[in-house]
DNA sequence: CAAGGTAGGTAATGTTATTACATCACTCAC
DNA sequence: GTGAGTGATGTAATAACATTACCTACCTTG
């Protein structure tokens, strides 16, 4: 599911990923190095589906549903792609460092997506966590909508309503 | 996918909806009673196909997934069932005015859904998308990680990655 | 080199969601 | 009251997403 795709902050390059698993001493393996390259190509998220068939057409040979979910998991434990959820699909990551500190406004007609930084809001959450004695991990937040660009262009009557018809938007 | 469900606000009855449906002119079907009936007796975030099965021991007959799915989508599009993105599961609201509104604290051992109000934070979300152009319709927040009850239970050392193993966690 | 561990290959299957089309039920104009 | 139109549901098939189980290859390290 390729979309259009508008970086807020610098992306994660190859290099950059190679020198941070270096660092961490974890394997940045071909498969991974091919699969990280792949997702960056696609300019958004990337159904894991789209993803096979990238790596198929790259190796040049049949690749399996789980090879490519390994790849995404050692990708996503490293903070290098971050998943997500309303899509069901992969995103390159920015900030490798601290991986849940991101979220997302997503565009429901073209499908960009654009990254905003959450710290400001982490006093918040972690208060609220504080009161009810939850120790909170993983944060996902997904804002879904219409992006500038779509606002011009269409009659944005859309994009509005808590379901988007058609599913997990 | 049965869980413990720990309820923040007071919850909707099948009285409520129907009331509010009747309201709004929107038709609150014997098959979307039944629906939503069968959601509120699961305790917490309820699968898709645990409702086909659900509501098939109701209607003692075969209940395909489009019919689900559509009783499903009635009640989104009208704030009475929130979709909890990250567990692929459906939970009975609390609200239905203002169903972008909430989120969910979900704890990773026992499954428990903590619902927290979201309206302080909306002036943060606006003033971000007012900033890039961005028009926000539905919100999904969830904080996934470790309820009180389970942090005094287990080790805890669990639930703090962003990965939670086993895929969508 | 053998033992143990990590990564990847493969087949099968499980789970979640949608498409396409048929049928049924209600309502409203006539 | 009848028939056209509309919205709701039934049904079969399939698409899309994800995991399990098991096996092989490789690499490290004693």
């Amino acid at each position: 599911m390729p979309a259009a795709h508008q970086p807020s902050p610098v992306p994660l390059t190859v290099d950059r990923v190679a020198q941070i698993c270096s660092e961490r001493g974890v394997k940045f393996t071909a498969l991974r190095r091919i699969a990280f390259e792949a997702l960056l190509e696609f300019n958004g998220p990337v159904g894991a589906y789209d993803l096979i068939r990238a790596l198929q057409r790259r190796l040049g040979k049949p690749v399996g549903p789980p090879t490519a979910y390994r790849a995404l998991e050692f990708l996503q434990e490293n903070g290098f792609v971050t998943r997500i959820e309303t899509r069901n699909a992969f995103l390159p990551s920015t900030h490798p460092e601290d991986p849940a500190t991101g979220a997302f406004f997503l565009c429901n007609h073209c499908g960009a997506t654009l990254e905003m930084d959450l710290t400001e809001l982490e006093a918040e959450f972690a208060s609220r966590a504080a009161k009810v004695g939850f120790r909170v991990g993983r944060r996902v937040v997904e804002l879904q909508g219409t992006c500038a660009d779509c606002q011009e262009t269409t009659s944005a009557a859309e994009g509005q309503s808590q379901v988007v018809k058609g599913g997990r938007g």
